[in-house]
DNA sequence: GCCAAAGCTGACCGAATGGTCAAGAATCAA
DNA sequence: TTGATTCTTGACCATTCGGTCAGCTTTGGC
C-alpha cells in the first residue's frame, strides 16, 4: 500500500501509469500508422479505450504525446548502442550491429514505423537529433571502421554508406512488412525467418565488405605498415 | 455527353493537362510527406496554385486523386522491370538492378516517399497488387537466381531476402533522405554521392553473394533451394 | 470519517475537413 | 456571332479536428 508505493514513486501512482501505458502503446500505433497529422486523438482514444478527455487529461497535447513517443523510440535506441573499439573483431561487430537492429525492428515494429513515417515527413521534430546526437554517434563508429580498413581487416568502404546499409535493410522489415508479408504471401515472419534473415544479411555484409580474421589480416589499405 | 470527345482520354485539352500535372506534382509533394489522412485538399491546392475547388473538379475526389498518383508510380516502377534469363551474366543484371532502382530514388523521391507511406500504413490501397503483380515479378526473379546458384554463379542465397536488401537500402536514400543529410551534415546528395554509393551497394551486393563470372563457375550447389 | 488531491468526462468552442453546387467566365467549332 | 462546352470559384454543408473547462467521482494519507 503506503510503503511499497516508494519504491516505484519515480512518478505518480498505479492507476496514472496504467493509463499512462495504455495511451502510449495505442498512440504508436495509430501515429506509426497514419503519421502526426493523419492521426486524431479521438482515434487513440478508442484504441485506448478511454474518453478522448482522459487523453489529454494524461498527455497534455497531440504534439507533447507524439514527442513523448519519439523521445522513448530514441531511448531504446541509445540501450543499442553498445561502444565498440578498433581492437574489437569486426565480424563480430558488425553481426551484433545487424542483430540487435533487426531485433528491434522485431520488437518494435510500431516504433520502427513511427520513426520511420516521422523521418519521411522530413523528420520535423527529430532534426536536431539527426544532426547532433545520433550524427555523433555515427561519426565514432565510422572512424572505428575506417580503421579496420587501415588495418586491412576490411576493405575500404565508406563507412557511413555501410552503416546505411545495415539500417536500411533491417528496418525495412519493420517498416515495409506490409509488403514483405505481401509478397512472400504469409500472415507474419517466424522466428526463423528473422534468424534466417540475419544470418543472411550478416553473411552478405562481412563477405562483401571482405571481412577477415585479425589474425589473418590482408595487406593494409592505409599507410604501409612493415613486418 | 459530348459528341467526339471519347477517344481523346490521354488528350484531353491543353488546359486540363496542364493543371492537372500541377495538381499531380503538387499532390504527390504532400502526400509524401504527411500520407493519406494527413493531407488536405487545402493544402494540395495552394501548392498547385489553385482554388481547392478546382483541384476537386479535376480530380473528383481525394481518394481518386490519391490512387491516380499510386498507379503513376506503379506505371514508372513497371517500365524499370526489364526481362531477365538465367543465360544473362549475373554479376551484370544484379548491378543494373542496382543501378535503375538508385536511379528511381534520384529522380522520383516525392514518388518513392508517397510509395513508402502508403505501404507503412499498411498498404491500404496496394495490397492487391502487392501480393499480385509484384509478387509474380520477385518469384519469376527469384527462379532465375536460385538457377544461378544451382550453375555455382552465385552462392545459394535466398533470392527473396536478396531482392530486399536491394530494394531497402537503395529506396533508403530517397524515404529517409532526411536522415541522410542531416547525418552527412549536408544539404544534398550530389551525382557523384550517389554514383559512389551505387558502387559500393552493386560491390557488396556481388561480392557478398559470391557471384562469379560464367566463365569460371565453381562447384555448383546441389539440388533446387526451396528454402 | 475527513478532505485535499487525483482521476474522470460530457458539453462545448472555433477552426479545418472533404465535398457540393450554382452561377459566372473563358474557350472554341460553326 | 452564336451556342455549346469547358473551366473557374466563392458560398455553403455536415462532420471532425485539437483543445478547454466545469463539475463530478474516486482515491489515499491522516
Amino acid at each position: 500500500m503506503a510503503k511499497a508505493e516508494q519504491l516505484s514513486e519515480q512518478e505518480g501512482g498505479a492507476i496514472r501509469r496504467r493509463n499512462e501505458q495504455a495511451i502510449l502503446a495505442a498512440a504508436e500505433r495509430v501515429f506509426a500508422r497514419h503519421g502526426y497529422r493523419g492521426t486524431s486523438l479521438q482515434a487513440i482514444a478508442e484504441q485506448a479505450g478511454l474518453p478522448k478527455s482522459n487523453v489529454l487529461y494524461y498527455m497534455g497535447s497531440k504534439r507533447k504525446l507524439y514527442v513523448r513517443l519519439l523521445e522513448r523510440m530514441m531511448e531504446r535506441w541509445n540501450m543499442m548502442l553498445d561502444d565498440i573499439s578498433a581492437e574489437d573483431d569486426p565480424a563480430e561487430v558488425l553481426a551484433a550491429f545487424i542483430r540487435s537492429k533487426m531485433q528491434m525492428s522485431r520488437r518494435h515494429p510500431e516504433g520502427s514505423r513511427l520513426f520511420a513515417s516521422e523521418i519521411l515527413g522530413g523528420a520535423p521534430f527529430l532534426q536536431e537529433y539527426l544532426s547532433g546526437e545520433l550524427r555523433d554517434w555515427v561519426q565514432s563508429r565510422a572512424a572505428v571502421f575506417r580503421e579496420w580498413a587501415d588495418r586491412g581487416l576490411m576493405d575500404p568502404v565508406d563507412p557511413i554508406w555501410l552503416i546505411f546499409l545495415i539500417w536500411s535493410s533491417t528496418q525495412h522489415y519493420a517498416d515495409f512488412e506490409a509488403q514483405v508479408l505481401g509478397i512472400t504471401g504469409r500472415e507474419a515472419l517466424s522466428d526463423d525467418d528473422l534468424e534466417r534473415i540475419t544470418d543472411f544479411l550478416t553473411r552478405v555484409v562481412i563477405k562483401g565488405c571482405g571481412v577477415r580474421h585479425p589474425d589473418q589480416a590482408a595487406a593494409p589499405h592505409g599507410q604501409p605498415v612493415h613486418s
